[in-house]
Parts: structure tokens; C-alpha cells; sequence
DNA sequence: CTGTTAGCGCGTTCAG
DNA sequence: CTGAACGCGCTAACAG
């Protein structure tokens, strides 16, 4: 049970005082060659490393930002954070991170846990529960207390802060306006509860999609996946009822890869052929997509990009402590093609 | 630029010394209840939150699990996390995670970073250097410093502490096994170089299961895998030597699911009828093995246990401080039976 | 060149 | 029942 050396330790051993000490260490002028290099010696013979607590209290600086996402298994955020730790470690500060797991408790207890000095400043991603129940006082509390603090993709806009998304509505829009381009008759969308951002800003890419080429939306053609638990059996079941129809729609746009890859399941048991018969375009960072069979086209996300992004917006607001005006940065998705499109 | 309310301005306002503010918020019976309730009503009204920084330095305890893995974007290791988090969580403890990015370099600044004050105890997987280059020292320092630390799925059983695996060896043993039992004269192996330990015992479990059959192994059905990089064309063209061949194996059990995917994809450009011509299994808890088709039968890990249990492991050494024996605990991984094998 | 003092925010003796 | 003093480990201002 040896403890751990102090700066204290040192000075008593070597009979100076501890400020003495800790001038040594950093290599001050004021402190003769001889002792600095008794002091070192002796510093590197016990690995002496400074208390990091300590520091912390006393330079009221933690070198730590905190993340508090949804989920972690999750392709896009762990994504996500491969980005945030990227560029975070670059500019020297740690990462420390917190799972809301959707709920609006957690969230809560994460956000006090983390902003009482724990860290310098907060990445935060919305969990469904808080962006269904609208409740967003504790980010009142985040800016009374002056805590900086980014929100990232599940984002809400009256909190006064800076925010990144993806361009969820854009995206949306050039998948849909590309099944249309593509002679598409009848387009479906599968997507979310409204109450997700994200979700219903893919729904409004995707209308005006319709509108531009003067099509109004047919809600026959239009289901909101309402559970979204660990068994896909129900959704799946949900998005057969779209598919096992007398004249079924020619071209899908899903907001996640998810509901697309479910959905070229229920097309194919259908004996419908992809892409000739149908079309399918889903949304996300995701794995699945490239390994499906066929492959899927989707509307990348670039969750790395926002993730450093975030990271960078962050560390920016935490040192130039420039009160500016808040940002919104938009990150554009693009379309990457494979096989359960037409080219 | 509010500042935080700390004990002392508690203290000043109200006309009390800290330390009777430090009790009453404790609802110390030292304090009568009219002052109690006072200083209660208003700590709670102007937020009051004790800084955790200064707790921490006070108390020599974080309440802070760090976490070191090799990367984040992994289906497993994300599961993993989940499980620490939930497991932690649960005890009262955070977690702090540090990706070392299969790097040694970074490992060791990670541990010198979170050795120091900053958690009360630490997970660790390897980074495939440091099972490269064999050099454990940094877990030396650990020891004597007497940090207390779990390592997880990428061992190494010379270093003294308490480990947790899957039953890599086991798990490799079942899938040869039940693809010879299925009749298949000629079981290949896609694997990993032999200093990922995870490889190697997987390795060791498919000769193991050969033999039982009274077979030896075969070079010529042997692949490992070298580079490992975001591109898959690269390892696409190894496995393609495997199976483009006069007499392609009838069986292939893979280390991963990666290989075990582009297996499949490379039997069927083939021409090979899955799981008539040859069946194969993967080994992992990765999602790509549910999407892709077939659906690829595999021996599934449960991350998320090893995660819980990991954290369990830590936790009870922290708080026991009992220097009683160190243990390994071996979780068994069970075949997911789909549909790229025949049952 | 070196040491003393003070303080980061808190809790815990120990006096009063 | 309340407060002064101390220490967790470290650094910076100020003396000497």
C-alpha cells in the first residue's frame, strides 16, 4: 500500500520547502541548478506526478469536457464520439461520457453530476424523453451558472446556446428528389414520431421534395414507427402493412438504416425486386447499409465531422470566453450511392 | 458571469461560520433546526451544489471508473461500455473513457492521465500494439502505485490483476465442432495475426475442435488476416485466395464478423450456394451478422456482460480493499444460430 | 535563490 | 449549538 509521492514527501525528505519544490519542477529561474537537479533526480526516482484533483481545484481548470448522449451502441454517436475524443485530445482535454439512455431523469442527473466542476464544458445530445416532454429548464440552469455547453444532432432550438446538426432536412430532400428523378410514382417515407427533431426534419426534406415536383404527400404512403425497442419484430410488422398492398409504393425514403434495411426485407418477401421494382434510400452513418444484401444507399451523416466540429465549437467558447453571438453550424449529408438505387 | 454559490458565500451572507453551513446541509443534529432550515432554504435557492472537484481532493475518492479501449467505433466494445456504464451507474460511480486508438503510445498516456488522482480505478482492454511489442511495464507502475485495475477481453496473463474474457477458445471449439458435426470435410479458418490474444485462442479452439475430429490442421485453409484498415478491399482480396480456388472449403469459421461477411460475399461471387455449398460462422456480438444475407450464424460474445461484470470486479476491489487473490472470470460465448449454416 | 503565507472548496476535529 | 483551525495537494504572491 505505498502511497503516492507528494510535492510535500519531496520537500521534507530533501529538507526544502514545498514551494521550492514545485518551482523545481517547472523548471523556474529562480531556483539554483544544483537543487533543481537534486530535486528532479529525486521527483523521477519516486515518479512523482502531480495530483491531477489538486490542480484542477487550484487552477479552477479541469482540462475535461463532458458528452452526454442517448445511447452508446449506437453507430452514428459512438461515431460521434470517435470524433469529439479526436479533436478534444488534440487541443489537450479529455473527454468523459455519460449515457442519458433516452431518458429525461438521467439526463437531468448527468447534467448536475457533470457541471459541478467535473468538467470545463458540456457536448449534449437530447434524449427522446426530453424532447418529447419539452422540458429544457435544466439548460437554464447550464447558462446561469456559466457553464459552456454545445448541443449536438438532437438538438432544441429556443436553448441559447451553440448547436451542430446534420442538414436533416436537406439530406432528406435529395434522397426523395432523387427516387423522384428516378421516374418514382409513388414514394413512401418511414420515419419517426414528429416529437424527434431529427425525424420530422427529414419528413419536411421529404415533402418538399413532393412539392417541388408537385406532388402532394399521400399519408396512405406515410408511417411513423412508434416503438423502437430491442425487438424489431414490431416495426418490422409496421412496415409490412406499407409494403403488403395491392399496389405498393415503387420507391422508399427511410430516416434510418434501420427501417430501410427492414423495409428491403419486407420488399423482398414480397417478391418485389430492388431496385427495379423498388427503390430504397435510408438515412445514417450505420454499418448495416454497406452489408445488406443489396447493398443500401443512404444519406450519409458524417458523425466524425460533427463530433470534432462539436469538440472544436466547445474548447473555442471555453477559452476565448468571447460572450459572442451563439452559432448553428450546419453539416451537409450527402448521398452515397450502392445497389438499392437505380444510377 | 454569475459565479457558482459556494459553502463559504453561504457562510458570509447568512452571518454563519462554513462549517456550520457544511453540517446543516448534512442535517447534522449538531445544528438546531431553525438554522438548519434557513440555510437549507437558502442553499436550495440559489442552486447551491457542492463542488465536486473539492469533494474529491477532501475525500481521496473520485466516485470515477476510467476506461481504456482500443477503439470506440466497435459494436463490441460500444456493448462493453454500455455494460460498465449500467454497472457503475447502479453503484454510484461515473465513467470516464479514453480511446488509445490500438496505439501503446497512447495507452500509456492514458493510464499516466487517469493514474493520477483523477479515477478511483480503471478498465483496461489492449491496444494491439502494446500485445504487439509485449511491453507491460506501465501496468508495473499501476501496481505500485496500487491502482486498482480490471483488464478486459485483450489480456495479458503475465500482468498480476484481475482479468475478464469471453471464452474465446470455447466459443471457436463450438463452431468448428458444430460445423464438422454438419459434415464438412474441408473447415477453413480466417483469423487474426497470432499476437492478437483473442485470435490466438480462437485459433487454438479451432485445432482443438479439428482434432476431436481426428484431423489436422491444414495450412492451406489457414488465413491471417494482416492489415486491418478502414478499407476493406484489402482483406476482400485475402479471403478471395481462400475461396477462388479448385476445391473451396466446405465450412469457414471466421475470428470475426467482418471476415466472416466478406467470406460470405466472396462465396457467392463464387458461385457457392450458402448454406448448401459451404456454411460458415462468425464470432462476434456485431450487428452486420443480423443484416446481411443470409444472416450469418455466429458466436456471439455478450459485450454488455462483460461490461457489467467488469465493473463489478473493479468496483468491489476498490471499496473491499481486500489485496485477497486476484481472479479471472471467463464468460462462455454460445453459438446465435442463423442462417448461413444449416441445422 | 529560498521560504512563508494564503487560498482553491469542502468536511472534520476540537474548543467554546 | 456554533465557530476556529486544519488539511487534502498544489501554486502564486510576497518576503526575506
Amino acid at each position: 500500500m505505498k502511497a503516492k509521492i507528494t510535492i510535500k514527501d519531496i520537500a521534507r525528505e530533501l529538507g526544502v520547502s514545498t514551494s521550492t519544490v514545485s518551482k523545481a519542477l517547472k523548471d523556474s529561474h529562480e531556483i539554483s541548478e544544483s537543487t533543481k537537479a537534486k530535486i528532479k533526480a529525486f521527483a523521477d526516482f519516486y515518479h512523482y506526478k502531480p495530483n491531477s484533483l489538486a490542480l484542477k481545484l487550484r487552477n479552477q481548470k479541469t482540462m475535461v469536457i463532458g458528452v452526454i448522449i442517448p445511447e452508446i451502441v449506437h453507430h452514428f454517436f459512438s461515431r460521434v464520439i470517435s470524433g469529439i475524443e479526436k479533436a478534444a485530445n488534440l487541443r489537450g482535454y479529455n473527454v468523459m461520457i455519460c449515457v442519458s439512455n433516452e431518458s429525461y431523469d438521467k439526463e437531468l442527473l448527468n447534467i448536475e453530476m457533470l457541471a459541478n466542476g467535473s468538467v470545463d464544458g458540456l457536448l449534449i445530445s437530447l434524449s427522446k424523453e426530453t424532447q418529447k416532454i419539452k422540458d429544457f429548464s435544466h439548460f437554464n440552469e447550464l447558462i446561469e451558472n456559466n457553464v459552456p455547453f454545445v448541443l449536438f444532432d438532437r438538438i432544441e432550438e429556443s436553448i441559447n446556446c451553440d448547436k451542430i446538426i446534420v442538414d436533416d432536412e436537406g439530406g432528406a430532400y435529395k434522397a426523395t428528389k432523387y427516387l423522384l428523378e428516378k421516374k418514382c410514382i409513388k414514394v413512401a417515407l418511414i420515419t419517426t414520431p414528429d416529437y424527434v427533431t431529427v425525424g420530422k426534419l427529414r419528413n419536411n426534406g421529404y415533402v418538399k421534395a413532393l412539392n417541388k415536383f408537385g406532388l402532394e404527400k399521400d399519408p396512405s404512403v406515410i408511417i411513423k414507427i412508434e416503438k423502437d425497442d430491442e425487438d424489431h419484430e414490431g416495426i418490422y410488422n409496421q412496415i409490412k402493412k406499407l409494403i403488403f398492398v395491392k399496389n405498393p409504393p415503387d420507391g422508399i425514403f427511410a430516416v434510418n438504416e434501420l427501417y430501410a434495411a427492414l423495409a428491403m426485407k419486407a420488399a423482398k418477401e414480397r417478391g418485389l425486386k430492388i431496385p427495379q421494382d423498388i427503390e430504397i434510400i435510408g438515412f445514417t452513418d450505420g454499418i448495416i447499409s454497406e452489408f445488406s444484401s443489396p447493398s443500401l444507399t443512404t444519406v450519409v451523416q458524417h458523425g466524425f465531422t460533427m463530433g470534432t466540429n462539436a469538440a472544436e465549437m466547445l474548447i473555442n467558447r471555453i477559452e476565448n470566453k468571447t460572450d459572442g453571438d451563439f452559432q448553428t453550424e450546419v453539416i451537409s449529408a450527402n448521398i452515397k450511392f450502392r445497389e438499392s438505387t437505380l444510377n
